[in-house]
DNA sequence: AGCCTTAACTTGTTATGACAAGTGCCTGGA
DNA sequence: TCCAGGCACTTGTCATAACAAGTTAAGGCT
């Protein structure tokens, strides 16, 4: 057959936990029991299991074993991404915090500069934020601010979300453009997340406006796919063409 | 040091991918030459590599070499997802085609059932299409139809998009119901939208209802991350809270 | 000149072997 | 009893080796 045997084994498996066999949470046979189930090198039973981890279905922990993800599907989900994230997982129960990693004046790199409209010398505030979810690493926020906002409310930010600091100074968010792509995790990412390298990540790359268009804030949350989605609902306006 | 040997090698080429060193579509060094400059063994190399295809910077084609990814951002986007598929690629130049793969009547899923509120013994069509973009493939798309609509105008639904057929029909769309998610490609995925196993995909699901919150299609749009995402804009509404 | 064969080079698959490093259990000593 | 050390088992990393299969280009034949 002219189908890798790697591929085979790994669809075989994939099967078997798809039905059932093996429970999410569960412990797969070791790479010394599958060489003798399918009489094959430790080299294709490495890459098989590879393939599984690498499709999200299972994760692997040195001296441990490779065990079936307990869940296959999102854990959280945003209606209306980010804005509303605090109230959003506050009504599911879930516990929203932060680790502020940097907060700093910085030269933005050139596309963040023209999102923010600012000119080629200006400075802006930096903030990355590590945000977890009832404890666990969710997703990294990284978030350009204006510099006379970062100036002024510098200490807020640090210890409470954006949006709502913003809200408590009266600044009132009318619009905002926003891009969801994915992307992988590479090493820093998967540091950062608690995720195998190579893991599948949502982005959601955002800018900001108030009123007359001023764009005020420009970030992109990285969060891990395998936790985190985003909802969505599209209605007919009576302004739509 | 610490980090293994493939991790490091694969940063320091990450790196020169990203200063320019190499090219988009350019062709990294042979695993040979690799193999020479780092004075490692090919698995390292190749385990180094894996890495830089995994996070969707390089592609390696058997016999032909390893090429850098031509375009490392999304080549085409959407605002207001798949509705307006159609306009919006046709705005930009860019020619929408598909290849209708499976039209027929299936018992759906029982997650399909309650979505479009089908009793247990109900049945339904079953639509599924490869969508190219300039005649590469970029997506693909599972549609459930209620059983009536798919009898009636299952001729033109092998030929057009689905939303388009449904307007000549003077059935409206009032409202869609979406959920943004992130996956990888699975065997039968990466030989369908010819990407390499495990590469990151977007997953589109949706319901859709006319009025009287009726649901008349249920289904999900499978896209390449590397050539496509989703754009959105956010408003603040009079009656928002 | 144009076509075909072949050789050289590429990545893909697979085997065997070895050591490193993390985990957990069991056993022996205090 | 409790703790520490060691052993057994696990996955992670890395080397060497061979063949398969796809691509490209050179060289020879028509």
């Amino acid at each position: 057959m002219s189908v890798p045997l790697h591929i085979s084994i790994s669809e075989k498996l994939r099967h078997q936990i798809e039905s059932g066999e093996y429970a999410p949470g569960e412990k797969l046979p070791s790479e010394h029991q599958l060489m003798a189930t399918f009489a094959v090198s430790r080299i294709t039973v490495r890459q098989a299991v590879a393939n599984l981890i690498n499709q999200g279905l299972a994760k692997s922990q040195q001296g441990k074993g490779v065990f079936v993800t307990p869940q296959k599907k999102v854990a959280y989900s945003l209606s209306s991404p980010l804005v509303f994230l605090e109230r959003d997982l506050a009504r599911k129960g879930i516990e929203l915090t932060f680790e502020n990693l940097l907060f700093e004046e910085v030269r933005p790199p050139v596309a963040v500069r023209s999102r923010l409209e600012l000119g080629d010398l200006s400075m802006a505030y930096l903030q990355k934020k590590l945000l977890r979810m009832d404890g666990a690493a969710g997703a990294l926020d990284i978030t350009y601010i204006l510099p006379e906002l970062g100036q002024q409310f510098g200490t807020q930010l640090k210890q409470q979300m954006t949006f709502p600091v913003l809200e408590q100074q009266a600044i009132a968010i009318e619009r905002i453009e926003a891009i969801i792509e994915c992307t992988h995790a590479d090493h820093d990412m998967s540091t950062y997340l608690e995720v195998p390298l190579g893991q599948p990540l949502i982005v959601y790359r955002y800018t900001a406006y108030t009123h007359h268009q001023r764009p005020i804030l420009h970030g992109e949350t990285i969060s891990r796919a395998d936790r985190f989605c985003y909802s969505l609902t599209i209605e007919r306006r009576a302004d739509a063409e």
